[in-house]
RNA sequence: GGGGCUGUGGUGUAGCUUGGCUAGCAUUUCAGGUUUGGGGCCUGAGGACCCCGGUUCAAAUCCGGGCAGCCCCA
């Protein structure tokens, strides 16, 4: 193991006391990226944290091709003339653009991709000419680009979004369309247990869905300043785009008829959520699920022990390895303090040391990341206490952020409360009668005051805050990322 | 979209108000030695005033613009 350059000054800032002191902190100082490439809202994966992204990216790879879905590559370059395909569409992202163009034109003629919808669709109208080539199934991984001009945030509001998956499909009918929703709504719930974090899942209103779109429903998880982070959105796109980029098809009957569309995108903001839900004031904790490294060997010896203890290291290293257990040996010529020290803040679920003592007692030491808790254990039942340790490290931390997450939800039924729940830090949810003018009055409350849509697993009923009418909508509002 | 703060070796900072000293400190890096069960110690070496312009005899310091980062509010 080579010792990144870029690494660690101590972590200083405390999670709880001020979140985005301790998460600016500590995404650099664990080696995950660095942020200092100079445009803004664009920053430079480091080895470490790209492969902890890309962890995630196989596993999505793996439940999205598991359900047949393809995946394509399109171009980051997209013509205006297709960008220009829905007004609508660009009249949003038009401002947004970054524009391109070649070093003997005098206009732009091109965007960069600020999404796929643009690059996809204009195909996806060659694909599709009978009901036999539908449902068009794909999706990529790839960059979106955004002119932000409000303040970037790494890895929550970039200029570049990287490492991020778009699904769009196409599909014969509504049903089948909405069938493929309901798959994508599976897919989150994979990863969210894959990364140990539990999600609120909304529907959102109408009137703030795109223009066309019979609906949307978003995922958001709950940062530990209170304030909620959308993490994912699944749109029930209808026929809105397939009538503007012309996505038509014989059916059966032998009549033409546009498409039924979905698409949904996520990407690094999983990953943010789960740095953020299990990290702590010594740095991250990665849930061993998607741990670039699972399992840490520290030797610690003096001069004259060095070989034997290397030489016991490197045995264990070759059983775990064997075993399918990411592991990593420390031979940095550094004191063992150190050394602790920087695994903690990357994350790693399990330390094991390897000493004279132990050479001694034909055993190891083996520390938990999540609780701290140390352990001797007799080397003939390390296989076993480590993918054991590594399952309970796993359930523990959801179940720690569950709790977090649980106390962070309040439900009221007084308007008056609002204001004071989100100044401390809480997430709230509330009966709606679903009607504009409650959902008005409730804004208006104030500023940051957001409404982020109806809590879908709901299942009681009650009083509309406001109206005081029947109702079985929740409302979710909360500051929001 | 509005407001505020900041930019000094890789990192964190002192100096800036009131312009002038070899730009100080800590850490990191490199070489050597000694150490090694929670950030060791000693010796030596290397490395910085964000960029462009202005004011001035003189700018890290003052002024303007740009770039970048951070915070608060819509």
């Amino acid at each position: 193991m080579k010792k990144e350059s870029e690494q660690p000054e101590a972590l200083t800032a405390k999670k709880d006391k001020n979140f985005s002191e301790w998460y600016n902190q500590v995404i650099a100082i664990s080696g995950l990226i660095d942020k200092r490439y100079n445009v803004k809202g664009m920053f430079v994966w480091l080895n470490y944290g790209y492969e902890l992204i890309l962890n995630l990216k196989n596993y999505w790879d793996q439940i999205f091709k598991e359900t047949g879905l393809k995946e394509l590559y399109f171009p980051l370059i997209v013509p205006l003339e297709y960008a220009e395909m829905n007004d609508g569409w660009f009249k949003g992202f038009r401002e947004q653009a970054f524009w391109v163009r070649g070093s003997d034109e005098k206009k732009a003629t091109h965007i960069l991709r600020p999404t796929g919808e643009p690059a996809m669709y204009p195909m996806f109208a060659l694909w599709t000419r009978a009901y036999t080539d539908l449902p068009l199934r794909i999706y990529e991984t790839v960059s979106s680009f955004r002119y932000e001009t409000k303040h970037t945030r790494p890895l929550v509001r970039d200029r570049e979004i990287t490492v991020w998956f778009e699904i769009h499909t196409a599909h014969s009918t509504r049903e089948e369309a909405e069938k493929e929703g309901g798959l994508h709504q599976k897919f989150y719930d994979l990863i969210w247990k894959k990364i140990a974090v539990p999600r609120i899942r909304v529907e959102k209103p109408e009137w703030e869905c795109f223009p066309g779109a019979i609906g949307a429903v978003e995922d958001y998880t709950i940062m530990p300043n209170g304030k909620a982070m959308e993490n994912g959105s699944i749109n029930y796109l209808g026929q809105a785009y397939s009538k503007k980029f012309n996505i038509k098809f014989k059916d059966k009957d032998g009549k033409e008829k546009y498409a039924w569309q979905m698409c949904t995108g996520n990407g690094a903001r999983f990953l943010v959520a789960a740095l953020a839900a299990h990290g702590d004031d010594r740095g991250l904790v990665i849930p061993p699920e998607i741990a670039v490294i699972q399992l840490i060997i520290i030797p610690i010896y003096s001069t004259k022990d060095k070989s034997k203890v290397l030489k016991k290291a490197n045995e264990i290293y070759d059983r775990l390895k064997k075993e399918n257990i990411k592991v990593e040996i420390d031979l940095r010529e550094d004191r063992p303090g150190s050394k602790f020290y920087d695994w903690e803040i990357k994350g790693v679920p399990i330390r094991l040391e390897i000493g004279p003592k132990d050479l001694k007692n034909k055993s190891v030491m083996l520390v938990r990341r999540d609780n701290g808790k140390k352990e001797s254990i007799k080397e003939t039942q390390l296989v076993k206490k480590v993918d054991g340790l590594l399952e309970e490290i796993q359930r523990n931390i959801y179940k720690k952020a569950r709790k977090e997450f649980n106390d962070k939800i309040v439900f009221t039924n007084k308007l008056n409360e609002v204001n004071k729940l989100l100044d401390q830090g809480k997430v709230i949810k509330c009966f709606w009668d679903g009607e504009g003018k409650s959902y008005d009055k409730i804004k208006a409350l104030g500023e940051g005051v957001d409404p982020f849509g109806v809590d879908i697993e709901n299942k009681k009923q009650g009083r509309c805050i406001v109206s005081g009418k029947k109702t079985n909508k929740v409302l979710c509002i909360s500051n929001t990322y």
